[in-house]
DNA sequence: ATGCAAGAGTAATAGACATTACCGTCATCT
DNA sequence: AGATGACGGTAATGTCTATTACTCTTGCAT
């Protein structure tokens, strides 16, 4: 290990006393607002490796230390920020969800906000991909967003017991299946400079994912 | 400015005599293949920016300075190693699509040999991932190896011209389709640890795919 | 032999960045 | 007022890595 100071190491007085990361619901709200935004605005534009906290900060107006205070490091800050945004889409899909009886409209909702919200919300989409490569590669519990993807696998559930979806394959797959499609037509929509709005495709594009994960007939 | 970038910094001054990349093919063979499946051994398992060419060198057998000279840099290196790759599924898939006549079963082929190359080379599906998010944010060229991907346009063109496929979408649109449930398919085989053969359950899986991409009955 | 070119080995050069430490300033509470 | 604590600003600390330079060895063609 770098020694910093050699006194230091030996001493009776360790402890380093992990500097007290403050909960983070502490932190004002209004301030908390900055920080995510800043980060959305930073990270989504480069990547994670080349983005400095100092510039983060500045942007939020905030010390670095309060950074470090509430989230403790740069890929905690990531992924905080990811987790709020996850859980707007989450939230709103919920709210969509109401009061739809027919499964598979239900289905198409959840496609449809999905698309909706990465539509709108570009940079959200950025940041994914930010943090995918970190992720997917380690734990995915930071990525397990329980309201969006709870309802995910929620919905999925329910079509399996109806009977409706496709069970030659694992539900794992399925759903696997289905990320892979909208994640990829999502990001190749960014990736094409946001034309060709997706959502205005949205019924046609559900209609073939139907196809695929319904139960054939 | 902060701008990162070091080498672009200098205005007039000197002509830095670019260091004279020597011509790739110069290299003997031998050593080449050595070089790549270093390359391949050790992006696969640290992420890029945690991969020292110094290691590399050594997992290879030769000097920094042979590396520098073939390959000019850090980022050359790692795409020409998995055009080599992406290349010979090219290959691969050209040959095993000789002799096929109907379309559907053409299709079908193309989707194996993808599958059952990625689960037999599970190293290379690692260094894709290191390098799409390299990519995919800025230019694309790299990853355009005419064999491979000439060889998806060109079958997905000759169904669309056959009228066979879906077109309700563009064409650009269907390949995301595919690209999307191929490659997340395969992504998370080796997420949950090569589990459950891709390939024996690429029949049930075709039969999705094409049920969303060809044109409904 | 002699010279040469290729490549090994090692060190030098240059930045970048996460993370910590310190210091000074206010607002709020007692 | 005095104390407390949160926070901004700036400067350490400690590492890591690309990329270049330089020196030495060695196989090999003249």
């Amino acid at each position: 290990m770098g020694l910093g100071t050699a006194s230091e190491e030996n001493g009776a007085a360790q402890e380093r006393e992990a500097p007290a990361l403050a909960d983070r619901s502490q932190l004002d709200p209004e301030t908390r607002l900055r920080i995510e935004q800043a980060v959305l605005d930073i990270f989504s534009e480069r990547e994670f490796h080349r983005v400095g906290l100092i510039e983060v900060a500045r942007g939020a107006n905030v010390s670095l230390q309060t950074i470090y205070k509430y989230y403790g490091s740069k890929e905690a800050l990531l992924f905080s920020s990811l987790d709020t945004w996850m859980g707007k889409l989450g939230s709103r899909m919920i709210d969509h969800l109401q009061g739809i009886e027919d499964y598979k409209e239900k289905f198409r909702k959840v496609f449809w906000v999905s698309l909706d919200f990465f539509e709108r919300n570009p940079k959200v989409m950025q940041l994914v991909m930010s943090s995918v490569y970190l992720n997917t590669w380690r734990k995915q519990e930071t990525f397990q967003n329980p309201e969006l993807f709870g309802t995910f696998i929620r919905v999925l559930g329910e079509g399996r017991a109806k009977g409706v979806l496709n069970d030659q394959v694992d539900e794992k797959i399925l759903l696997d299946y289905i990320f892979g499609v909208m994640f990829r037509l999502v990001q190749m929509y960014f990736h094409r400079g946001q034309r060709e709005s997706l959502t205005k495709q949205a019924n046609v594009l559900f209609e073939m994912l139907w196809r695929a994960i319904s139960k054939p007939v």
